[in-house]
DNA sequence: GTCTATAAAAGGATAGAC
DNA sequence: GTCTATCCTTTTATAGAC
């Protein structure tokens, strides 16, 4: 049978440790990185418990892959983004409606990152290549922001870090506090004409900043 | 002595609990609800373990004390800003700039909060008054706004709910996500020159989509 | 590579004296 | 109201057979 052979083996294993991190992904999105349980991520998956230990080492390493992969996915994500040979104007407005859709639909991703600053961002600081992890973007905001600059369209000269902040808390926000800002002000932030509303002002206010100083 | 009066014990009585509170707050902060031990707080207070079950029936019973202290005590500070007869971007301006500050000395109300959405806000949930607990920087809002907007200074017509969430977004999440956006692009947003730029960034942002639609 | 059973320790909660 | 000592469940992690 198929399952004997050695490519076969290796399949199973990368399918099992899929399931297992795919798993793991919403328990520790869902309870944290100390509230998520080993035991109830075993029993989720197809394997065992023992497998986690087998494959992750410990809960601490199976937390860091999964954080890893939650990374991983938003940089390929940002890496189909072409927006070099756009104007300036719509490239930023594209740019900041992919990150308002990437954090809308991937609550998870947030969350998780949420999770991951609770500990202290310890766990990312020991991944490799996470510098470059937003370095694509960050660079091809400084393009836009530059040609913009040139063309007269943005008058406010402003450093790219700054832009990306004020996009991303603006994107991230909404979903990582929809719950508590949910309770407060008795709304969903994720209803769909509010959604819209928010999403039309995140892209106004940004490029209202840029273009009056 | 004073301690054997029913005065003193109840004086006691209230500095003990505080005293709770203040290391609870410090635990939670740091290691979220389920990360934090009521072995360690106990250790780290005047008092016992067996204390915290007296006053707060569980860990649950303590988080969730805290966070209302929490949210007590920015409310509190809210109520010291006076905004009425100020002119409408001044007022405007001062709003942002207090709630920039907040949240920047207030890192660990910025923390608990992250930590209650972790949870689903399940807590705050079960607070009494915690729709009042922005209902009047809500009011304050609408009112700058609305007379921002009669006298042709603010030209975009906004739901005050969205303005808020624009501001508080821009405030939580440079507070929030300081560890992952540190790591990924290398900086300290807490460094003096970098604050100090974001919070003219952020006022001006907020002015600049009300003034200019 | 995968399973069952279990060790080892941590951590939430309480009993009972004073 | 406060302390010491302790229970008992939960949970991480591993041993050892196949």
């Amino acid at each position: 049978m198929a399952r004997t052979t050695e490519g076969g083996r290796k399949a199973d294993a990368a399918r099992t440790r899929l399931d297992i991190l795919t798993v793991a992904r919403a328990e520790f999105t869902e309870h944290g990185l100390s509230g998520a349980r080993v035991d109830a991520i075993a029993e989720k998956t197809r394997t065992t418990k023992r497998m986690i230990y087998y494959y992750f080492g410990s809960k601490e390493g199976l937390y860091a892959a999964v954080l890893e992969q939650a990374y991983a996915g938003i940089r390929t994500a940002e890496a189909t983004l072409r927006l070099d040979d756009e104007e300036p104007e719509a490239a930023l407005r594209r740019m900041i409606e992919f990150t308002f859709d990437y954090h809308d639909e991937h609550a998870d991703f947030v969350r998780l990152v949420a999770v991951e600053n609770i500990h202290q961002g310890q766990y990312m600081a020991k991944m490799e290549n996470i510098q470059s992890v937003n370095a694509d973007i960050l660079k091809a905001l400084d393009g836009i922001l530059g040609r913009g600059h040139a063309a007269g369209i943005f008058r406010r000269r402003t450093e790219a870090l700054d832009v990306h902040l004020m996009i991303s808390g603006l994107c991230f926000h909404r979903v990582s506090n929809r719950y508590s800002f949910g309770t407060v002000f008795g709304c969903d932030l994720s209803a769909p004409d509010i959604r819209s509303r928010h999403r039309r002002m995140v892209v106004d206010a940004v490029v209202s900043y840029l273009k009056h100083p």
